[in-house]
DNA sequence: AACCAACCCAACCGCAACGGT
DNA sequence: CACCGTTGCGGTTGGGTTGGT
């Protein structure tokens, strides 16, 4: 029999998390940190397991995370890793400072698969699909430029916004007044805390400020910063070569 | 306006991995 | 080494949203 889970104790809220929960356990963690997850939900007066307080944090409170629709280089930069590491998703994260795994692996259900099948390209091999059993022609130029405009659209609003308020905590935190200098230091502990994989060095030169976009290179590899550098050029070399395939095949 | 289907994503589940004893 | 508690990860799902009819 296996282990019990975490959450089966009668009384525990579930689903979605409402504002002032969220209040609760953001200040909570900012105010104390977190030392084990399983006894933050009693501290901070919340009905919910650990777990699905860690889920919270980690995928919508972070002060860290980079909100917003990815952008189509870290989307071509995502395909890439991809066809490296597979359905690693906690690993490609560490390449998206902000961005999270749960997040990424969204991002590649709802949009990249369908973006690479509509290119005649497998998600899981990245191999071109065989002709015969593939479905939908890369012709289909409607198709793919309704998907391309839906989603720049959505890009547009979300960055419109995100300048607007130019910070990154959530939308329903942003009258919140919240203890600037515990904020920061913030910053720093939970970077440490939910990015294992980057290295210290790496980790200075992000700058947490919200505004950053610069991807930091893994730390557990030795030529990590020259593996970086290569799928940061793989990257540019790949979206030459899309555009160079779209401007044939539609030219 | 009402209905329906497709889409999207936050949240859940179960297992693996890890660390302490 | 075995056991146990905790955390991390990847697959899946349910419900809200959007777009079409």
């Amino acid at each position: 029999m296996g282990r019990q889970p975490c959450c089966d104790r009668v009384g525990l809220k579930r689903g979605p998390w409402t504002i002032e929960e969220d209040h609760k356990l953001v200040h909570f963690i900012l105010n104390n940190g977190i030392q084990c997850w399983r006894t933050v939900p009693k501290l901070a007066g919340l009905q919910r397991c650990g777990k699905s307080c860690r889920l919270r944090w980690i995928n919508y409170l972070r002060p860290d995370l980079k909100r917003g629709a990815l952008s189509e280089a870290e989307e071509d930069q995502i395909i890439e890793l991809h066809a490296r590491l597979g359905n690693r998703w906690s690993k490609i994260a560490s390449y998206f400072p902000g961005r999270t795994d749960n997040e990424i692996k969204n991002h590649w259900n709802t949009r990249i698969k369908k973006r690479l099948q509509l290119m005649g390209i497998d998600p899981l091999t990245h191999q071109p699909i065989d002709k015969e059993k593939y479905q939908h022609e890369p012709d289909d130029k409607t198709e793919l430029l309704s998907i391309t405009e839906t989603y720049d659209k959505r890009n547009e609003t979300e960055n419109f916004i995100e300048n607007a308020n130019d910070i990154s905590l959530p939308n329903n935190m942003l009258s919140e007044n919240i203890n600037e200098e515990l904020w920061n230091k913030s910053f720093k502990t939970m970077s440490t805390c939910y990015s294992p994989s980057i290295s210290l060095e790496a980790e200075e030169s992000i700058n947490f400020s919200t505004t950053s976009n610069v991807a930091a290179a893994p730390a557990e590899e030795e030529d990590s910063v020259q593996q970086w550098m290569d799928s940061i050029f793989s990257c540019a070399i790949n979206q030459l070569e899309e555009d160079l395939f779209l401007l044939r095949k539609y030219n």
